[in-house]
DNA sequence: GCCAACGTTGGC
DNA sequence: GCCAACGTTGGC
């Protein structure tokens, strides 16, 4: 069991459009690092923060879990789509995804000012500087802190 | 809206 | 293979 913390802009898909879908697809990610840790470490049942970006406040929202095996992005074939991408081919898919299934909402969004002023948070890669990584592994150890620093 | 940090592209 | 230019991310 594996934990990651996935953004979303809030604009485009927020914790609430998850929770009245119940389930969605993570298409349109086009950096290699965030499809490496999709295609080659999700495993069902892997939990996941719910972290929205560029709001006001930004933070994590709620947690999700992964509901299925990576899978080539269908967006990446679809000229009409933003993410189209001509690199990948069906016969070779250059970008996958997974699903995300909904958990739950956080009783208390945790802004991101108060994720960092976690003691023993400081390692995590979300608050590096410069890391705008949107598909992140995050260490038991820092999970734990996260939901223990919520209320 | 600004802009620093980062990733990608493409000329050489 | 280098690196400048460009586009994007995301906090503020």
């Amino acid at each position: 069991m594996n934990y990651w913390l996935l953004k979303s802009e809030p604009t485009a898909y927020s914790i609430d459009d998850l929770a009245r879908d119940g389930k969605t697809i993570w298409d349109g990610v086009r950096n290699y690092q965030a499809r490496n840790f999709m295609r080659d470490q999700m495993k069902v049942g892997d939990l996941v923060f719910f972290y929205h970006s560029n709001a006001e406040p930004a933070g994590i929202a709620g947690i999700a879990k992964v509901s299925s095996k990576s899978y080539p992005d269908p967006s990446a074939f679809d000229q009409k789509d933003v993410h189209f991408d001509p690199k990948s081919k069906k016969e070779n898919p250059v970008w996958y995804l997974i699903d995300v299934s909904f958990v739950k909402k956080l009783k208390e969004f945790l802004p991101l000012e108060k994720i960092k002023k976690i003691p023993g948070i400081e390692s995590m890669l979300l608050i590096q500087k410069g890391s705008r990584l949107s598909v992140q592994p995050v260490s038991e150890k820092h999970w734990d802190l996260i939901l223990e620093a919520r209320s």
